[in-house]
This record gives C-alpha cells, sequence and structure tokens, in this order.
DNA sequence: GCAACCAGTTACTTTTTTGTAACCTTAATA
DNA sequence: TATTAAGGTTACAAAAAAGTAACTGGTTGC
C-alpha cells in the first residue's frame, strides 16, 4: 500500500508520479514477439529448420508478402535465421537461432493458456 | 523425423498435408493478449484497481480514445471489469478479473525476457 | 517445349489501428 | 462565477498493417 504512486480515494486524485513515458519491457517484448504469425512462425521452427514454401502453406492464412515481410523483421530481431541451402536448384530455408529459442518457454506456455481457457 | 508432415529434401517437395487453416493457439492467444497497451494495462492493474485517468497518466502514450478502445475490447474479453465506485462524484475503476490474472505468469516471463535480453 | 516449383518482388488497394482535437455532463474548488 | 477534474464521446486525419494479383528468373521434370 505504502507503494502506491498517487491517491486512489474516491473524491480526490492526484497526479500520477511515474507515468510511464516509454514503453515498459512488456510493451516492448510484445512488439518482438508478438506481431501477427511471428509466434506461429517461430513454433513452426521449433523442430527443425523450414523452407519458405513450406511455411506458406502451413501458415495457411498468410500470404507470401505478409509472410516475406514477417520473416525479415524476425531476421532483424535475431529470432531467426535464413540460410541458403543450395544454389543450383535454388533454395533456402530458415532456422530458429539460440534466441529464438529463449522465447519458446513463454510461447509455450501462452498456447496452454489459450488451449485451457478456449480463446 | 518420423513425424514430419512433409518432405524438405531439397529437389522435390510435397504438399504440406497439416496447413494450419485456422489461427493456432499461440496466435488466437496473441490477439487475446499481445494487442498494444493491452499488457502493458494488465499489468497496472495487478496490485489494485486503477481510476481511468490514473491510467491514462501513468501510461504516458496512450490517447483517451485508445485507452477507452483497448479498456472496452479488455472487458469484452473478460480480461478486466469495469466498476463504477461512486455516483455523485462520478468515479470509474478498472480492475483484474480472476480470468487477467491467469494471463499475469506469461507477461512476468515476457517482461524478465525483454530485460534480460535487453529489448 | 511447356508447365510447375522455388523464393521471392512489385505495385496497388483495402482494412485496421492510432492519434488529434474538440466537445459533453456532472460535481467540486478557488 | 470561472475553472478544473472525472470519464468519457465524436468526427476526422494519418499511419501502419494486410491482402491481391501479377510478374521475375532460374531449374527441373514430363
Amino acid at each position: 500500500m505504502g507503494k502506491m504512486a498517487f491517491q486512489t480515494d474516491v473524491t480526490r486524485q492526484r497526479k500520477a508520479l511515474d507515468p510511464c513515458f516509454e514503453p515498459c519491457p512488456i510493451e516492448r517484448g510484445m512488439r518482438v514477439i508478438g506481431g501477427k504469425w511471428t509466434g506461429s512462425i517461430l513454433w513452426h521452427l521449433k523442430d527443425h529448420p523450414v523452407r519458405f514454401n513450406d511455411l506458406a502453406r502451413q501458415l495457411g492464412g498468410a500470404s507470401k508478402k505478409v509472410l516475406n515481410d514477417r520473416l525479415k523483421q524476425m531476421e532483424e530481431n535475431k529470432l531467426i535465421k535464413r540460410k541458403v541451402i543450395s544454389t543450383k536448384p535454388f533454395a533456402v530455408c530458415y532456422e530458429i537461432t539460440e534466441f529464438g529459442r529463449t522465447a519458446l518457454d513463454f510461447l509455450d506456455a501462452l498456447k496452454d493458456w489459450a488451449i485451457e481457457y478456449k480463446i
């Protein structure tokens, strides 16, 4: 109770003493892992690398453009890595990085939560 | 290896056998908890109910409209509850629900993750 | 030769989300 | 009496995200 930064009595309010002007860690984390498809993509890569068109097929709803945008953003954020696995028949795969793996625990928790509460 | 739903040999690809046409649990969960400000709002309510304008001040960056939109959406999703605590001087507060509380563990994990990896 | 597959890219439109500013009613304060 | 605060709402503009469809260029199989 003593740690409250403002009064919450009904009749009178003080100004908040500690507004968070910059996004807090939860907000920043969400911007990395919370984008549409981001979690799903990471989840699909957890067991083995996956190739672009396979990913597109597995993520039924995402267009190539959106998928490509998201993959690039995730590579920038070091969650995944793009690898050219063959040049003569040109082939690419995407694999999860060690850093990407650090997010799997809580994606797993999110998955369980969504299932448990029928979201 | 035997559980793979498609071949990943370099030269020839089969169709993916199990595309997820509807969003998977991770995706659905993100749509509930992953919206901009959603996590932060829930976090600010975890210790005690907070009033509308206090929330607006604490979340420095969010406008009243955006905050209001998000609060309504969160109430629809049963994460929070709006309570009129006084009518003569009209006063309202928002409090986290039991269901909302079930998301706190995972938000906590996200917060630690964001801090640990300097996101 | 022709079609199909790979891994995208490009241009464009549509939709969704966010932000801005003004306005509203009631109540209390200076 | 004028101002401020609470808890919003409204109309509108701007920006961001998402979707569509066509197209590329190389390779391989029929």
